[in-house]
DNA sequence: TAGATTGTTAATCGATTAACAATC
DNA sequence: TAGATTGTTAATCGATTAACAATC
């Protein structure tokens, strides 16, 4: 298993590449260079080169990477080359959102089963789904072998969501609740949290926008 | 100026300090040692010390930190001791999730503008605020000093509305759309991409979700 | 006081960068 | 071939952790 040792960091900037890569293949590239795939992201080249060399040698010396294959090797090595079905807890505002954004079909998924606790939401259809009882939560993730989970209910309820979707088999949670979850050892945890991405900026801006 | 010599990814944790030291303020938590706070983030309680005394010494030996005066340092430092008025474009399912998302108000954070190019959208209210044609950005963000803004239009319009909002005087930009935007010195980008967050994990779940 | 925890230093660990031989 | 760029090694840089004196 060369994967586990690759560190997490780099993990985390696959997908910042896949979606360049995406972008470039868009733009009709066929070929491009480190040092241009670099200068797009604002990194240095020898990071992507030393990134993708944990994976192998996916370059030509003297050419470049060709976007076409590099995309399909990181598609491979992300576990993309085929469609994650993912559950979606919680349709608010937010939920509804991420039920309608068409934005995760090309990227390897798919929600498949949507859960509320409201009456006056269970029952209706939000992005071609209807809204299940979260009772119902435990059985159809069961049921359909769903792995990945969205959270988006309030914070006070998320630890509640989360708990019950690792019991029903789910290992990778996007939470976009403002709070840390706490999960045992193999669940894997990704946050959201668009709030603290401002305050990270504005200690930049100064307490006077500058 | 002892504040640029700090770190980003240091800053970049503080916001994350601060919603859990919110939430042990609402659980009516006085004191708390770096020890516990650790415990609860999964982080080192080293980590935590080393990170706050880049800014001086906020707690007390032998007992810990006081909740309350921590969170008022954090708080003066992130420079959110005000309310930060937010631009906001693009008014999808996604948009209009952010215009009636009420998590930023008692963040720092308040929408004050909100602007499309859809000429069905236009004039229509969203979150309270009525839909401004994006002709009318420039001189709305200039006369109100809006110096943040959220991105929420498709990736194929986002940088032509990055370069726009640069122009008229932006100076942080939390971006929606999945593509590496270009923007000059002095203007601080945050990317919010669900999909390669989804993507990092499937990464650990392996081709069949193990 | 005795016990506990901070703030800080030094050591360790890990990530990034520079440089270049290999090679297309 | 000559020119260009990869893949990789070694050096540098920076971040995390361990440890403990200071001190509440």
């Amino acid at each position: 298993m060369p994967a586990s040792e690759v560190p997490d960091i780099v993990i985390g900037r696959l997908p910042i590449y896949l979606r360049a890569l995406d972008y470039m293949a868009q733009e009709g590239r066929e070929i491009i260079s480190s040092r241009e795939l670099a200068s797009y992201l604002g990194i240095s080249s020898a990071q992507i080169r030393k990134d993708l060399s944990h994976f192998g040698g996916f370059g030509k010396q003297g050419t470049g990477y060709h976007v076409q294959y590099l995309r399909e090797q990181l598609i491979r090595i992300l576990n993309i080359d085929r469609e994650w079905p993912v559950a979606l807890v919680g349709v608010g505002h937010l939920g509804s959102a991420l039920a309608n954004y068409q934005g995760f079909l090309h990227r390897g998924f798919r929600i498949a089963a949507i859960f509320d606790s409201s009456p006056s939401k269970i029952g209706t259809v939000v992005g071609g789904l209807e809204v299940l009882p979260v009772e119902r939560l435990g059985e159809t993730l069961r049921a359909t072998g769903i792995k990945i989970a969205m959270i988006a209910v309030p914070a006070s309820a998320a630890q509640e969501v989360a708990d019950m979707l690792i019991e029903a088999g789910v290992r990778g949670i996007l939470n976009y609740a403002p709070i840390t979850l706490s999960v045992p050892d193999g669940v894997h945890v990704q946050y959201i949290d668009p709030a603290a991405h401002l305050q990270h900026m504005t200690y930049y801006l100064g307490r006077n926008g500058r």
